[in-house]
DNA sequence: ACTGGCGGGACGTCCCGTTGAT
DNA sequence: ATCAACGGGACGTCCCGCCAGT
């Protein structure tokens, strides 16, 4: 018989989760050592390695949501949205984030790992809108609405990375408006892609 | 008299720098420990620590050569070649890179000094080749020479990020002709930064 | 619910506190090696760090206790006592002490905590002591009660660095009578610090 | 055929000597690093190392030197002029002195190579001084010359370890007031050692 | 469920003295 | 005689996760 709730369990992990997010925040992913997530949390090493294996699995958790969270706005409302959203996530978060670039490129279990915390439907959602949008002739519909999904991500990851390392970024506008002026309708009467002069 | 030329002395150097760089593209800026650059290098703790006060230098030295020469090839070449350049970049480099966004954000002195390594004079050049552009009808010129260096910074941030990831990006004909549509010659018939729909 | 009673932790603190008293006396402070408090304690260096922050807090604890205890033996018994005492320490333990000489005049910090570690009332008990000895005629009047404190104070060091560095001082019987002849009553025919011949 | 001549062979040394006094005064023996040598005398590890086998040999020749001066001005002036002399010494040097008593009590050879430094006559001249005080009535003649110089060496001992410690010792005349009290002729009523009250 | 004592490895720094070269 | 590149070991600190104990 299990001595807690299933609900009180979830509340001590989403605890945790809170705790290791302000310190990985805080003090980056190397820099949170245990000592400091016992500090952060109240709990002791053995209460936070019972609901989490490792201190990797606890990131993991935490960045899967992040990403799921980011991946939802931009189905559900748009890339626009997901602008201003990466804009205003916490800088500091966003740092921790960009720290586990080389895990993610050369640990083929960890990248594994992380594919199976994000929800595979949403990348079709995505892709899904962007269809419509071109239809509905806010896009241009000259490219692939995966490149086109190509393209904001890699402008997205610009911000991110620029925001995590403390440049300050063009406003939400600015970079609206170049979204809008690379990828809006192509009605007016210069081709896309046409090298000016 | 010095036992060695200043000749010699610069191989040397050279020759731990492309160890070292080797040793952080491979195992990032933490996992390259002294152990590793000895044998990457072929060289002792003491060989290195002779040329090198701390790995921290070590790493700096080598990230601000890249910087000077990605921002030279944006200043010489412009920003289409700079595209080409970054994706050329070895991407577990660019990996390492991207490990150091807290210090720079968190760490004063840290973003003093890289600061320091970075010549001055080079900003100029690229805003000075963005005016031109605009003069010369290659860039619009309702945007300051400085928003569209940001912006291509972005985009090129993002292209940093994506390839550190394992992401992979557009080809460099798509993000060049990104950046000809967001920011290339009003002329033509669609008023800038018109909202399409 | 703590894992092991307050007994028990004491006991452990004392253990460890033993074997680095051993070891500090066997091989001086920068020789007592972590390795080797390990193989004193037969602890790892994470249970010796567990219980003690530094090496420092070490010897500082233990330097502490013997401090302490001589400040009072002199105080409730006498400086006779005290001379005994001294002869009685382990000389090899008196070496550490003779090594922190530089630390105690040129860190003010260690200094600092240092004197945190002495009771403050001890000293204000030995020169009562030392007066009420005046009182009594047993030790001569002439002097201030400080200033008799500091001269026995200054032989007493002069015993502590003689066994430190393996001189054979003087018996106790020889350095008692060196203090009764110089501090003394002055109820002898020979007048106080009347220079012979 | 030597390069250089003999005398300019000694200046070397001196000059070397000279500045590794200064470092070890100033930084004491573990932190007069050879790096630290090289700063002071201008010269290399090589030259360094060239006129004296081990850092070790360079203290143990500059305490010798010490030691042997001091020695004399006991033989040749008497201890009242020591005293002065070792209140004049420089408290950090002494501190560097009182660093060594672990290695001069535990290792042998060290100790051996100690005393093979220090003129064996000395200590003869400095007994036979002191037996001409008790003939000349300057010195109580019912204690052993040898118990004299002993009870003496204490004393000078405790000065020497207060200043290393940055006390502040008796001044010269209360020490030397202390020594005559103690040492002085017993010409006066009161028997030598007996126990007052 | 939770505590915290503990193991034992890894880290960057820095040190001393050797050595080959001038 | 002098230089400085170099080897390679040692250091204290501190870390993560295990598991015995409550």
């Amino acid at each position: 018989v299990p001595k807690i709730s299933d609900e009180a369990k979830t509340e001590r992990r989403e605890h945790v989760l809170a705790g290791a997010r302000r310190c990985f925040a805080a003090f980056g992913y190397e820099g949170a050592t245990v000592v400091r997530l016992e500090a952060e949390t109240g709990l002791s090493r053995g209460a936070i390695f019972n609901w989490f294996p490792t201190k990797e699995e606890l990131f993991l958790e935490l960045a899967a949501r992040d990403n799921a969270r980011l991946a939802a706005t931009w189905a559900d409302e748009g890339h626009e949205a997901l602008v201003r959203a990466v804009l205003e996530e916490d800088p500091a978060w966003l740092g921790v984030y960009a720290e586990f670039g080389r895990r993610l490129r050369t640990d083929a279990d960890f990248r594994e790992r992380w594919k199976q915390r994000t929800p595979p439907e949403v990348e079709q959602r995505i892709v899904e809108r962007i269809r419509n949008a071109q239809k509905g002739g806010e896009l241009r519909d000259d490219l692939d609405a995966e490149e086109i999904a190509r393209l904001i991500g890699l402008i997205l990851d610009g911000l991110v990375i620029q925001r995590a390392f403390g440049f300050d970024p063009p406003a939400h506008e600015s970079v609206n408006g170049l979204l809008r002026d690379a990828l809006g309708s192509r009605k007016g009467a210069r081709p896309a892609g046409k090298k000016p002069g």
